[in-house]
DNA sequence: TAATTATATTAGAAAATAATTATATAGTTA
DNA sequence: TAACTATATAATTATTTTCTAATATAATTA
């Protein structure tokens, strides 16, 4: 019995929510302080700091204390890949509804 | 404000359960009837259904009825990449792990 | 048309997830 | 050392997800 799928299951729990996406898509930028994170994202301390801990514990992104702040990176370049075909299936998805009901071209 | 990341998030919720990771793996090889589906994973019919619905709701399968049977598919083999790199970005979190605990080759 | 088969749906309980509020911790500065 | 700042953690409640068991539906065959 392969561990893989459950493996796979877990990253992609740690992507099912639009709040970490947002995060893991700021980070694509480079690495940011949790503060510039939940000002940006207009959440509360609390509920980015929650966020980040699931991302980490996923090992999608990493920290690094420097004085008082914590900064967050991605941990490996690839999530983005994901990302970005995630997008191509939803833009392919939203132009074939679009195809449906305008009718094709 | 993008409606991006909320789809997004809703795709990778679609892939966030290793059954669902295991029937979108096993549709790769091409399509299957539902009974294929659940007697392979070892799972209840309705349990497969339900996830299925769930994967059909995502636009990640389509499906397919002839007779009594109904044949699921993949509706985008972009999906498939998605899984791979998946795949690779766990392996090298595993490669990694093994490093750290054995040291450096 | 009745029985059978394959799949889907529903209902309900248990478990997991998420947001909020309050509090704790670690590092800094006065 | 006391106050302050940035972040993390904990507790609570609400919501969502999952599984199981029971039932419904649709197509087929006797």
């Amino acid at each position: 019995m392969s561990l893989l799928p459950q493996l796979k299951s877990e990253l992609f729990k740690a992507l099912a929510h639009s709040t970490r996406i947002r995060i893991v898509e700021m980070l694509t930028e480079g690495e940011l302080c949790v503060c510039t994170i939940y000002e940006e994202l207009e959440q509360s301390q609390p509920n980015i700091s929650q966020h980040l801990s699931k991302l980490k514990k996923a090992n999608i992104v990493q920290s690094r204390k420097d004085g008082l702040q914590v900064f967050y990176s991605l941990k490996n370049e690839k999530i983005i890949n994901i990302l970005e075909i995630s997008k191509e299936i939803l833009l392919e998805q939203i132009n074939e509804t679009r195809k449906d009901i305008i009718g094709e071209d």
